[in-house]
This record gives structure tokens, sequence and C-alpha cells, in this order.
DNA sequence: TCTTCTTTTCCTGTTT
DNA sequence: CAAACAGGAAAAGAAG
């Protein structure tokens, strides 16, 4: 497999500065949701390869950013954008969204119903959804700048939470290009504090509450970081580098990206099969950048899991169980 | 820096 | 015999 190390910057649209926003993507693997997909490639790879993505439509720094330009109207690059922008600030994981679904326009991704949005990124993808049509139809943007909070936290109800304080949700007047972003305000996306983010996600819950209580649980929704009430995390590291268990129930979760490496046994009671023992292994160890991991080191981490009840031990070759520690694996807790 | 926790690495022995 | 399991020990790595 290629890495973005060994790949040419010698391609249209491989300016830094779209590097540096691909990049800061983490290094995840996109299985196939399309058949001209690598099911390897990363973002990263995906993007600055001109077989995959040849029409990076060739745009110059000057151009404009996602947030100046009606979704309708955005570019390839523009829903790049916010994904990127999504993935980041919303702490989505980006292992959830297959990117090849999303090389599309504006327009096209306009087009997309909930339904294709799921099928693209998995519950990430309703998220993605919410937030795309909020911008859409509502005029929401998220961004925190006292002198231009037109409506706090309270226009949109009460009970909210903690944290609601520090909300600055944004609705602008009809008239005022509501959802746009004033130049600015562009560079917002890599400025804000952990506060702004906090807010933002707070503002995030108030619109979907259901998003959130039904994701809360969920991997694809990153919590570290955010002091929520309803997280049930019990995740004590970044949430950018997820536990080989939480990588485990996301390949469980994530039948595009699973490539038959794990099955379910009995999905009630959480038991799964490893299918191919070493793929897995190699799959996790391109996940921690360990190109040494073997089935075996692989394995003797899950056991320790029996210690703490993430796992259960089932007495049968290469079977596991989610244990009474294991959280968002549950099918009617997702 | 220290502490804590998770994961990795290596190992010996056992089971399938 | 190979592959997988079990678990001890030590070290590395990450994060607070």
């Amino acid at each position: 497999m290629t890495t973005s190390e060994d790949q040419s910057p010698a391609q249209p649209g491989g300016t830094s500065e779209q590097r540096v926003m691909l990049d800061s993507v983490t290094h995840s693997t996109f299985l196939p949701n399309t058949s001209f997909c690598d099911p390897l490639m990363s973002w990263t790879d995906l993007f600055s390869n001109e077989e995959y993505y040849p029409a990076f439509e060739h745009q110059t720094a000057c151009d404009s950013y996602w947030t100046s330009v009606h979704p309708e109207y955005w570019t390839k690059r523009h829903v790049w954008e916010w994904l990127q922008f999504c993935c980041d600030q919303y702490k989505l994981d980006a292992n959830c969204i297959s990117f090849c679904h999303f090389n599309i326009s504006g327009l096209q991704l306009c087009g997309m119903t909930q339904e294709e949005f799921m099928e693209a990124a998995g519950v990430c993808g309703e998220y993605l959804y919410f937030i795309l049509q909020s911008i859409r139809s509502q005029g929401y943007s998220f961004f925190n700048d006292p002198d231009e909070t037109k409506a706090t936290l309270k226009d949109y109800g009460e009970g909210l939470g903690k944290g609601t304080s520090e909300l600055s949700f944004f609705k602008a007047d009809d008239d005022d290009c509501s959802w746009l972003l004033r130049p600015s305000q562009r560079s917002w996306p890599g400025g804000l504090t952990n506060q702004d983010k906090v807010a933002s996600v707070w503002g995030l819950q108030a619109m979907f509450p259901s998003i959130f209580h039904n994701y809360a649980d969920s991997s694809c929704l990153k919590t570290s970081g955010i002091k929520s009430q309803d997280c049930h995390s019990h995740s004590r590291t970044s949430l950018q580098s997820s536990h080989l268990w939480e990588f485990v129930r996301d390949l469980l979760l994530s039948p595009e990206e699973n490539c038959g490496i794990l099955e379910w046994e009995d999905r009630e009671q959480g038991i799964f099969r490893v299918v191919k023992s070493e793929a897995l292994a190699k799959m996790w160890g391109q996940r921690k950048k360990n190109d040494r991991m073997t089935y075996e080191k692989l394995s003797r981490a899950l056991r320790y899991y029996y210690k703490t009840g993430i796992l259960e031990r089932v007495d049968r070759r290469l079977v596991y169980k989610f244990g009474k520690n294991a959280h968002g694996w549950q099918e009617d807790k997702l």
C-alpha cells in the first residue's frame, strides 16, 4: 500500500494548503464501497492521487472556502473541506466515512438522501446529513464571535445542560446570506479553542438531541476533551486514537470496512469471530503505524481485556465476546 | 517529571 | 506440526 510519505507531491491540487488539510485527517483506511476505491487507501492517498481524483478542479489558494458558498454550489473541494471540518470540529471518526462516496459536487451532495449518507458513512452519515440540512435550510453557522452572535442558546430551548452558556450557535438574519462566514472569520476551523469546540458540539447537541442521544456511545462521535455528562466513554486517551477493542468493535459495526475480517457469531450476545486473523493484525498495525504487528501480539492485548471486563472469554478459537464494560456494540443502543 | 493505563514484545507452556 | 490460546514479565507509548 502506498503511503502519504511516498506519494509524489506533484499532482494537481497538491498544494501545501491542500496537503495540510488532508494530512490533518487521521491515517485511516478506507475499504471498498466502490469498485475504483483502493480499500487501503487513506484520504490523503485518495485525494492526492490523480488517478483516483483527477478533477481536483485546479483551484487556487484564493478560491473560496466552503463556508462562503451555498452547499448547492460547492465544488468537490468544498465538499471535502466540509467533511474535513466536520471530522475535525465534531470529532467524527474519519474511518466511518467512505470518502469515495463524497467525490461529488455540492449539488450531488445536496441530492443525497439520508439513507445514502448512512450508506456512505454509517452513523456518521446521518450526522453529516443533519449538519448539511441545517446549513442548507436553517442558515446555522457554527462559530464563536460575540460581536456576531445574533442568537444565544436560549433561542433553542431550555434544558440543554452544562456548557450551554458558552454556546454561540448562530442564526443570522435571512437577508444576511445567513449561513455565510465573513472573510475575516474564514480561518476559524483551525483556530477554535477547546472551549469553542465544546460550545459547538453542545450546539449540535441542542439541534439534534436524538442524534447525540443515539450516538453518544458510538465511536463515530469521538468525545475526548468534551466534558459531556452524556459521554459514556471510559476512555482516558485521545479520541483520535481509539483503543484496540474500540477498533475491533467499529470494524464489526462497519460492514463496508470489515471485508470479512470479523463477523458476528451472536449479535445479541456480542460474540464475534476473527475470520482473518493476520488481516486484522495488519489493519491494526496500520492504524498504529506498526508494521510489526501480528495476530499473536494483538491477541495478547485482547486477552488483557478479560481482566477489565471489556471482553469475556469464549472457549473457542478466534472467538471473543464483548463484556459488561464494553459499550457501543449493542444494536439497540447504537 | 511522575503516574497510570494500554499496548507491544517476548517468552514458555498448553491446547486444538 | 501449525496455529491459536494462556498468561507472566518487562518495556514502550500515550495521556493526564
